[in-house]
DNA sequence: AGCCTCCCCTAA
DNA sequence: TAAGTTAGGGGAGGCT
């Protein structure tokens, strides 16, 4: 069998379990039970597979001390040192073949019996791979390193992919003929596929680090080097598995060496991420504080989260939970009450804009009217007799005799008993919860500086706290999926909310004194516009507000006096920027955006940066004018392509498989994983994986699905693309600010439309007689009917002008002093890789990088073209011999 | 051009 | 099988 792309991934599985590790470290000791043979803190040690490889020693690769294996694997021999190419950390098992591999493997797995499997992508690169491929040679992995193995697994056998992800018309033949019968059920169950990982082993928990990650910090990309790079502030390179494989196949050497370390790292890289980022202890404290497992943390939603918490305390209270069935979950009462959110009075404030929030709203209210289950009589005028959110209910009338004074009636006309006749399950619980996490933070704050490990403990225990708080509102409310939702109570504690905050801003707007004006709110906050005042002022006058209106609510109900816009601007509901002031002492203003492009991750960098660096400028100099002059700038910049191409790749989530029969065209980023699919099945994006693409030139009139490409694909030396620079300046970048800019009377199509135009022209019309792609290559990057040297116009086929070419010696040493130039910035540009994490390797064998989190890779390949290209017209023109750029 | 649907992402 | 909620802006493309 050839190595066809799908080959390439397996090799990489297969010589070290790739991004697959068996986790040690982290787990707190005798947390999870029988972890036999291992101790906290033993050293990390990768395993090596490899199979039917003649290893040779390698020079210079000295001081190998072989470790002993602390177990004994069955079929294959533990390799000698001195044999191994220099590998060195790790241990090394070859097998004569492909099955002895798996055998090895198991056992080694077995005989460390560890608790958590983790894997960077379990199901494309790892475990779940290597399951797929051990089905293909009749080896049931997962069950074999089950802890529950079953005896009985042929009722299984032949069955095939159940689903097919995307439409068979979307895919080349060859991705849908697939034979492969998976022995075990192991991959493609929607629900783990989407949420989890899809891979399951009985007994162990098996963590798909991707996947976690995503949930863990916001980045634009989930690509192993920009989690590195987030988290550990450390640069990997990113080397593709073809040319892995090349260097690995060119037999013991350096190269193999090279390809062997960089998968151990990438293996490292996970546990280095997990330790980081504490995940095993924050997520053992999130079990504590629920009182579930382990494994329902990451992979139950917030609704199980709260019932666990919630239902132990309804026990201890002699309280059962009712249990709707579907349908009447169905068929409950639609919401009505809808949070408040105003609409601004868009437009830019220079003058101080107070904001203020309640902490933790919908908790309060429950607490502050005592809103539970347990506590609802129902509807003072029930539109539908006895109804009360998913069941049938009417209160005693005797019961509601006695209470009729004390009755609470929440604003959408639903009765609550007081607290003093039964205090309801849920306050009680958010009381709890809530004072709790006081006192955890009260502890925090006692502890010594040496008890850093507590310290974290408290700090995830005490946010697990708030998390629950919060989404106690959404279990009420959850009518999609809800276990027991409550239509009229989530009704209450929303409208409830509304009041209070409505209540707030008409003080606002009343009070005399203050001489204020609420400008907007939405659900929890206000904006308080203080004409006149200065920044310190204003910070006063706040706190008045805050404390004015805590005093008129019940308790806990609290408004806090988060920060000071000044200057800021308002642009729709859930859309504002501006320069933020936390105390009345901060000197340096934080630039603070909300909802729009500066934070969102559908734009791409360049609309992000513009959009930031306009509204600094605006900020500090209130003067449109060097908005002006910035952006002509930077336009004209992107227009003769003086950018990094980093700024230009837009990354959106890909959820194959849900897109819409119907809708004739998919989002662009999933046109681009299909492009990719194409060619290499195994390229398929993760479920909600971010897929990057870039948006090139094309014929007129083409739609936007045509224009898009993987980056790398415009970046390829020989990329007949180019960017689409007309689109990102008016269909991305000038619309967005124009939003903002348009507020205070700038019109942003006009300043586009009067900028001088940069010295390039627009290809587009030669492209399609342009025969000979070669060619293209060049002339896309030369397009400039400019002379090369002195920048001249010069007649269209030549790049060096008539005056200048006379001089045949300037020219030549022109060509060259720049050459020298673009080399020396390849140089420098190489050191900096030389300190990236690949180390010198990666250099001595020449640019294969391809991190599109890092911006030197852009650079490098700027600079590599502009070469390519110089030399080109140079030797083109006759003035520089071929053999100077053949190094590439 | 206006309206609609789908899709993505964010605020709270 | 399991799945917290709603509101909201904005791009793209198709239809009338």
């Amino acid at each position: 069998m050839g190595f066809g792309p799908k080959w390439l991934g397996w090799m990489w599985s297969c010589i070290f379990s790739a991004k697959f590790s068996i986790l040690v470290n982290g787990v707190p000791a005798g947390f999870f039970p029988s972890s036999k043979g291992l101790r906290q803190g033993d050293p990390l040690s990768p395993y090596l597979f490899v199979m039917g490889m003649e290893f040779e020693p390698v020079e210079n690769i000295t001081d190998l001390k072989p470790e002993c294996c602390a177990c004994t694997p069955a079929s294959s021999s533990l390799s000698e040192f001195g044999k191994l190419d220099g590998i060195s950390g790790c241990k090394v098992l070859v097998s004569s073949e492909e099955k002895l591999l798996f055998d090895d493997f198991i056992n080694i797995i077995c005989s460390f019996d560890p608790d958590i499997l983790i894997g960077w992508d379990i199901q494309g690169g790892s475990l779940g791979f290597l399951a797929e491929r051990a089905s293909h040679l009749g080896i049931g992995l997962l069950n074999k390193i089950s802890r529950t193995p079953s005896e009985t697994k042929t009722a299984s056998r032949n069955f095939e992919i159940p689903e097919k992800r995307v439409a068979d018309e979307m895919l080349p033949e060859n991705l849908v003929d697939d034979s492969v019968l998976l022995e075990e059920a192991i991959i493609e169950d929607e629900w783990g596929r989407t949420h989890a990982s899809g891979v399951h082993v009985g007994g162990r928990i098996v963590l798909n680090v991707w996947r976690l990650m995503r949930g863990e910090i916001k980045l634009n990309m989930y690509t192993a080097e920009s989690v590195a790079e987030a988290v550990l502030r450390q640069k990997i390179p990113s080397i593709r598995n073809r040319v892995l494989t090349k260097w690995f196949s060119s037999g013991p050497g350096r190269a193999r060496y090279r390809s062997i370390e960089y998968v151990i790292q990438r293996a490292k890289l996970n546990f280095e991420i997990m330790n980081q980022l504490d995940m095993i202890n924050r997520t053992s404290e999130l079990a504590r504080v629920f009182g579930i497992d382990f494994f329902s943390v990451l992979s139950r939603g917030s609704q199980y989260h709260v019932e666990s918490m919630f239902l132990r305390l309804a026990h201890t209270q002699n309280f059962l939970a009712i249990s709707p069935g579907p349908q009447q979950v169905a068929t409950q009462p639609a919401m009505e009450c809808l949070p408040l959110v105003m609409e601004p009075e868009s437009g830019f404030y220079a003058d101080p804009v107070v904001v203020l929030d309640f902490q933790s709203l919908y908790p309060s209210m429950i607490i502050a009217y005592n809103l539970c289950y347990s506590t609802c009589l129902g509807k003072v005028a029930p539109s539908k007799a006895d109804v009360l959110g998913v069941s049938i209910y009417s209160p005693d009338p005797h019961a509601l005799h006695d209470l009729k004074d004390q009755i609470l009636l929440t604003p959408n006309g639903v009765m609550y008993v007081p607290s003093k006749a039964r205090k309801g399950v849920l306050p009680r619980l958010l009381e709890e919860i809530l004072s709790t996490r006081i006192m955890v933070k009260k502890a925090m704050k006692k502890l010594v500086p040496s008890q850093q490990v507590l310290q974290r403990i408290f700090n995830a225990r005490q946010l697990a706290l708030k998390l629950i708080a919060n989404v106690t509102y959404g279990y009420t409310a959850a009518g999609y999926s809800g276990r027991m939702p409550c239509a009229e109570l989530a009704d209450s504690i929303v409208q409830c909310g509304r009041r209070t905050l409505e209540n707030a801003i008409s003080l606002v707007n009343t009070h005399d004194k203050w001489k204020a004006k609420v400008i907007y709110g939405d659900t929890d906050s206000m904006f308080v516009l203080l004409k006149g005042r200065t920044v310190k002022e204003s910070f006063q006058i706040g706190h008045e507000i805050a404390s004015a209106v805590t005093a008129m609510n019940p308790n806990p109900v609290t408004l806090k006096m988060e920060k000071v816009y000044h200057p800021c601007f308002l642009l729709t509901k859930k859309r504002y920027v501006g320069y933020s002031y936390e105390s009345p002492d901060q000197i340096e203003p934080t630039f603070d955006a909300k909802g729009i492009e500066t934070v969102r991750r559908d734009t791409c960098g360049a609309v992000a940066k513009t959009m930031e660096q306009s509204l600094r400028l605006f900020f500090e100099h209130q003067d449109i004018s060097k908005v002006k002059v910035y952006l002509q700038r930077q336009w004209r910049r992107i227009l003769s392509g003086r950018v990094s191409l980093q700024d230009f790749v837009f990354a959106k989530e890909v959820r194959l498989g849900t897109y819409s029969s119907r809708a004739s065209s998919l989002p662009p980023a999933a046109i681009v994983a299909i492009k990719a699919m194409r060619a290499d099945p195994r390229a398929e994006p993760c479920y909600a994986e971010r897929v990057p693409y870039v948006v090139i030139h094309g014929e007129p009139g083409a739609r936007l699905v045509d224009l898009v490409v993987d980056p790398l694909d415009l970046l390829a030396i020989d990329s007949p693309y180019r960017l689409n620079d007309q689109y990102y300046i008016n269909k991305q970048i000038i619309p967005a600010l124009q939003r903002v800019f348009g507020l205070v009377g700038a019109d942003l199509y006009q300043w586009f439309s009067e900028m001088p135009r940069p010295v390039r022209e627009v290809y587009a019309k030669h492209k399609s007689h342009a025969p000979n792609p070669y060619r293209t290559r060049i002339d896309f990057y030369y397009l400039s009917k400019h002379c090369i040297l002195c920048g001249e116009l010069s007649p269209a086929s030549a790049h060096i002008c008539d005056k200048c070419s006379k001089d045949g010696t300037a020219v030549a040493a022109a060509v060259i002093g720049r050459t020298a130039k673009l080399e020396r910035d390849i140089q420098h540009l190489a050191a900096i890789c030389r300190h990236c994490g690949g180390g010198d390797w990666i250099v001595e064998s020449g640019v294969k990088c391809t991190s599109l989190a890092c911006s030197v890779f852009y650079e490098r390949r700027k600079v590599q073209k502009d070469l390519q290209g110089l030399s080109s017209v140079a030797t083109e023109a006759g003035f520089y011999p071929k053999c100077m750029v053949e190094w590439f």
